[in-house]
DNA sequence: GTACATAACGAGCATATGCCCGTATATATG
DNA sequence: CATATATACGGGCATATGCTCGTTATGTAC
């Protein structure tokens, strides 16, 4: 039959990565009020989720299937804007702790409610079920 | 039941971008000896399926799914390198077309070697039934 | 033809991402 | 204790990403 439709990339990276410049756009948008970006809102909210024990530099990478490297340079103007802050371990010298600062918490909070329009937005051009399918498939990737 | 092991983030956003951290690294390592990331490879082989009529600036950022002047910095380093070239558009004085030139369609098929051990580890992780159903769904978001 | 709107870029700014290397601290080994 | 190794992190470099604004060139209305 030769379906020649099928002229795109096979490429599953560059296929990822169109997705993740197309879906960025629509969380950054609905997000801008806030100030913050979506890569921000996804760090203060996962050191929230981790607010009994705050995490260090390398495991919060873990977490954000990060760098460890990159992660410090995006912690970098959350410091300055003080959502939130390094402290020193108190055993390991060489290690420190990310904390979710009280204005960090108030932001994420505030960052919320504009996520969640974006989260609708999105599966109302998804499908709810094709959504979340998507979602499974992406967490056993990272 | 309160299955209380999906305590990950419901973000669609977060996710993607940490499938695309995971895997564009899993990509760059293996295109690492052509000295090219995956996102230029990417151009240039977008460049190369239209090398029959090279597209200007905005439609090749259309086909990429990306900012126009996204494209403009990412190209910067190509044109360097001397993979791509930029030639001014015959009827209008505003738009230039980006050329991949012979140097750039070399690296290009040279790259591709590397590319395709990328594609092999990424389908022997992911599965080859579930890496195309994964692209397929991505691929209706970009 | 002049003035206005439109379209295509480029420049500048800020963040995102990851590599490599260096430094400081900790731990193991003798 | 001294040395070697391992770990945690920061700094520097390069690219990636997108927004805003300004410039230039087209096209259109009068």
């Amino acid at each position: 039959m030769g379906n020649r439709v099928a002229q795109q990339s096979p490429c599953y990276c560059s296929i990822l990565r169109k997705a993740v410049r197309r879906v960025s756009t629509l969380y950054d948008a609905h997000l801008r009020p806030s100030g913050l970006k979506s890569t921000q809102l996804a760090l203060l909210a996962e050191l929230r989720r981790h607010r009994s024990e705050p995490p260090t530099v390398n495991e919060l990478a873990d977490y954000l299937v990060m760098d460890r490297s990159t992660l410090g340079h995006n912690l970098r103007p959350l410091l300055r804007r003080g959502l939130v802050a390094l402290e020193p371990d108190e055993t390991d010298g060489r290690t420190r702790r990310v904390i979710l600062t009280v204005k960090g918490a108030a932001k994420c909070t505030d960052a919320e409610k504009l996520w969640r329009k974006a989260q609708q937005e999105y599966e109302s051009i998804m499908g709810k079920t094709a959504a979340v399918a998507l979602r499974n498939a992406l967490q056993k990737l990272a």
